[in-house]
DNA sequence: CCGTGTGTTGCACATTACGCAACATGTTGC
DNA sequence: GCAACATGTTGCGTAATGTGCAACACACGG
């Protein structure tokens, strides 16, 4: 169905673009005349899943995107079932709490909340990170294999600052750690004076995947090391995946 | 263009029905074949706005629309502005503050912020509030004309308490004391043992409109009054007016 | 085991969306 | 102030595209 993907692509580069394009900048994205793109936009605009800034003439998200994104997850048990896991989590350790799962190289945050300490960081829900810096995007990538991500990697990483990694190898070589300890960690790769750690969980029959994740200020990593935050993730992950049916923690 | 349209009526009905829909529903709702509705959605989700449900085949939001819906009013000044106004608004009151916009007869909540009191009552953004019961539909409402609001409720009014008011000139008597006092109230309308009020503010060149608003249980109404909760909402609908250019808080 | 409900796929037809061109409306530069 | 350009929208004729029908595959319940 010809005109219904193009139609989705250019949602597609409307998210990516900040939630703003035009039609000339949509005709050339989807390799069709403006007049097509014109009527594209409007067809979408015409039930307000999007809608024509008049100011700007530019078009942006509706009303109705909000609504489609509010029911996201209500059926899906892994999301569900984590989100109710995040409250735990932001209460036991104080900190900010986290839910993500993978989208490309990108880790769509699903949902943030945050703990008791003073000093809070996040980002809006529907937001995306790049996974290779995130230790929620590195505890989702752990869980594919190395040709994978040498493929989904192919065109590069991006540092976001200076400790980002950005070789593919030392990559690699950091979620082989990730796989033989469970726990994935980003130390001001992603913010600097940010850091977090993160566990995967996968869903037993239909493979999805999410992440949870406390993410602190590096000042507050308390000086016998971030072992007890570790262990209330590892705490809420096992519990998550005994109800979702997550094989590693189906063994004893 | 036809088909697009088809498919975004088939959005809407995913966001009416909870989040997921089957492809005979779809049909049936749009009219359509089987085969159609089934082609209309696996285009939808080739790119990710919707996927299916492997288990049940039918089809629910996808990460897509996710991101398209966290880009939702950042291009949009007053809701950009209302955002921030909302962090004042909780703080100074210490109670849930709410930011919502009108969508037909229901009020869409963009955001919420809790405040530091312990009792705390909220829903998820992108959910709809039928507006005849809430503070701030009553307040979007209340910049309408009569006569707009009675086609708009000609198919009548759903009570979701007891108190809530199901007829529609009470509830246009209700509207005009809005227009007068400039503050709308529901003292447990929409749920109960909460109560709330709510002030609108429109933009002054487009005639977009957002409601701000704060809830609180009911039993915590201090014994004289809600003026100073209404005091603190004023100030930020004001400071919020007059940077989009509402008339009302232009005169003096 | 049959009956019913569901989701998906070929196929032939004609409905529908396409590009082209023209128009309207800014916006920029001299 | 007037070109020159860029942008968004609208008719129109053509053909590409989406449509219903029918058949198939599958799951569920009696």
């Amino acid at each position: 169905m010809q005109s219904i993907e193009r139609a989705v692509k250019a949602l597609k580069l409307m998210a990516n673009q900040g939630g703003e394009v035009s039609v000339s900048q949509t005709g050339r994205h989807l390799g069709v005349t403006r007049s097509t793109a014109s009527r594209i936009l409007a067809s979408l605009a015409r039930d307000g899943l999007i809608e024509q800034n008049p100011a700007t003439q530019r078009y942006q998200p509706g009303i109705l995107s909000l609504q489609l994104a509010s029911s996201f997850g209500r059926n899906i048990d892994l999301v569900a079932q984590g989100e109710t896991e995040l409250k735990r989590l932001s209460e036991t350790t104080g900190h900010t709490a986290w839910l993500g799962l993978l989208s490309g190289t990108e880790v769509v945050v699903l949902k943030t909340l945050r703990g008791s300490f003073p000093i809070h960081f996040s980002v809006e829900p529907g937001q995306r990170l790049p996974a290779h810096a995130a230790a929620l995007g590195k505890a989702l990538l752990s869980l594919k294999d190395d040709a994978e991500i040498r493929e989904l990697y192919s065109v590069g990483l991006n540092a976001s600052t200076s400790r980002t990694i950005t070789d593919i190898d030392p990559l690699l070589r950091d979620l082989a750690g990730v796989r033989e300890s469970g726990v994935a960690r980003s130390h001001q790769e992603l913010f600097e004076g940010i850091n977090a750690i993160a566990i995967a969980v996968r869903e037993a029959v239909s493979g999805r995947a999410i992440a949870l994740s406390i993410s602190y200020p590096t000042f507050a990593l308390p000086e016998d090391g971030d072992r007890p935050m570790i262990d209330a993730l590892m705490n809420c992950a096992r519990d998550l995946g005994q109800r979702v049916g997550d094989r590693r923690w189906n063994r004893g």
